[in-house]
DNA sequence: ATAGAGATTGCCT
DNA sequence: GGCAATCTCTATA
């Protein structure tokens, strides 16, 4: 029996393979666009902290939709995030990005942002970032393959291993021991060296 | 129906 | 360092 074939093969494996594959990768939105400088892997039956763990909801349904694609939801009511659908379609796994580092600060991320004192506070955070490139709950399940898309993303070349740290994720209680955070060694934007 | 937790951020003391 | 803001989902009644 085979699968259809993803219509995005690099990013067509478990989220935890996938996600340091995206570090360096180039995320475009509406204001702006960023390096991706840290993420973090979330699985599905497999790991009890991700929103596919429990199977499809009106929140979640994207998840669950092709590789590839964007899924954005509301942190605490407040905050968008961003992250990356990725693994066989219909299990429910993504790579949330949680910081990068603007190509240029453009005078949209500018007023995006406008409160910010250091500079690497207009994107070093999920919510953050998404603040500053324009990344909103309205932009939820487009292709982030297609060029004409308000976001997408342009795939870098892998990094040299020896550049990527691998850690514990952030701000979750269960199954808090996966090393599934991953970031580039030495980057400023990173939200939690 | 109601209560509580959650992949966060920013302002307050 | 503490805590409010405020949407979605789950558990309990």
């Amino acid at each position: 029996m085979a699968r259809a074939l993803s219509s995005w093969p690099s990013l067509d494996g478990h989220a935890s393979v996938v996600a340091p594959r995206l570090l360096g990768s180039i995320l475009h939105g509406p204001n702006g666009a960023g390096r991706i400088v840290e993420v973090e892997a979330y699985g599905s039956t497999d790991d009890p902290a991700s929103h596919g763990h429990k199977g499809v909801t009106e929140r979640t349904k994207t998840v669950f939709g092709p590789t590839g694609f964007l899924y954005v939801y509301l942190s605490y009511g407040i905050h968008s995030c961003a992250n990356v659908v990725t693994g066989p379609q219909d299990e429910g796994q993504a790579v949330l990005i949680r910081a990068v580092e603007p190509l240029e600060v453009t005078p949209e991320i500018t007023a995006a942002r406008s409160r910010v004192k250091r500079q690497v506070d207009i994107s070093n955070g999920p919510g953050k970032l998404c603040q500053a490139l324009g990344i909103e709950l309205g932009h939820d399940g487009i292709d982030l393959q297609q060029q004409d898309s308000a976001v997408r993303l342009e795939l870098g070349d892998p990094l040299d291993p020896a550049e990527i740290v691998a850690t514990t994720r952030i701000g979750i209680s269960k199954a808090a021991e996966k090393p599934w955070r991953f970031y580039i060694l030495g980057n400023p934007w990173v939200s939690k060296p």
